[in-house]
DNA sequence: GGCCAGGTCCAAT
DNA sequence: ATTGGACATGGC
């Protein structure tokens, strides 16, 4: 059975595909989505999204129709310096993950890349996961924190000097760390990830934005640094730091929103940076 | 072969 | 307080 949402102004691949989540599979109409012990299927029909197999307050909840995105795209088109990558990838919503398997997604996530992010987690629900399927599609649910291997196990998924970080975020993810999230302020939650060894400013921000909703969360990543610094520093090396601090100034309760749409605008701009790289005789 | 990849940690300035 | 290298592995 399906079950119809209303999801005016959702763009279903921009959100999915923008680099926020990492279990999906593309289908010719749409994308199986591996979350929690859901493995469900969804499409977009306008503006409708068709979902089989999860509820849809779960849906609801997962893509986060409750987020003010014509406000939010609004303000943010305001901005000058903004303005390209929001039209191109408007629609794209941050969602709310389950915050284990975030966690789990970010900390694999260390110099390294998304292709190699998703089959990381491909990996380790095929390893520690049940077999679970729908429509003839067969995948892995994604284990707990009390079914994730230990550190020889990853190792040998080649998770190399992660599988460490992940055994210890399974240890205290099983004494509650996580749960006791969801009722602390920003700095407060941040300031609890960032025991768990791995996780520091980036993948704290990470976490708290993509499964916590704190949408003023501004994760600072190799492209964010690049892209920050090019439109807004005159291309200086400046902290990190200062940059979160500049764009929570600018950006606010939607920084969060605005790190994504830069994002996605600044990898899909790689090879134009290339051929100008190029031009400039650099190479 | 060397460098970089959605980083973080530790030691040496 | 800032900076360089190590940490595993893969891709180009």
């Amino acid at each position: 059975m399906t079950t119809r949402l209303q999801a005016p102004g959702f763009d279903l691949r921009h959100t999915l595909e923008c680099g926020q989540f990492f279990r999906w599979t593309r289908t010719p109409d749409g994308y199986y989505v591996h979350v929690g012990g859901l493995l469900f299927a969804v499409r977009q029909h306008g503006d409708e999204l068709l979902v089989e197999g999860a509820p849809a307050s779960f849906a609801r909840r997962f893509f986060s129709l409750d987020h003010d995105t014509p406000l939010i795209e609004e303000r943010l088109l305001h901005d000058r310096r903004l303005r390209e990558a929001v039209e191109v990838y408007r629609g794209l919503r941050i969602l709310r993950q389950d915050p284990w398997e975030c966690t789990v997604a970010f900390l694999t996530s260390a110099a390294s890349n998304i292709p190699r992010i998703a089959a990381n987690l491909a990996d380790i629900a095929q390893a520690y996961g049940r077999p679970t399927a729908r429509g003839g599609f067969q995948s892995f649910t994604f284990p707990r924190p009390d079914e994730i291997g230990d550190e020889e196990g990853l190792r040998k998924l080649r998770l190399g000097f992660r599988a460490r970080y992940l055994v210890e975020a399974a240890r205290l993810t099983r004494a509650g760390l996580l749960e006791d999230l969801e009722d602390l302020p920003f700095e407060e939650a941040r300031e609890a990830l960032m025991v768990v060894p791995g996780i520091a400013d980036k993948i704290a921000d990470c976490i708290l934005l993509y499964a916590f909703g704190h949408l003023n969360a501004f994760p600072v990543d190799t492209w964010i640094r690049r892209v920050m610094r090019d439109m807004f520093f005159q291309g200086r090396k400046v902290p990190d730091s200062a940059i979160r601090e500049f764009a929570s100034e600018r950006w606010g309760d939607w920084a969060g929103y605005a790190q994504q749409y830069l994002y996605i605008w600044a990898r899909e701009r790689r090879p134009v940076i290339y051929r100008e790289t190029l031009a400039a005789g650099a190479v």
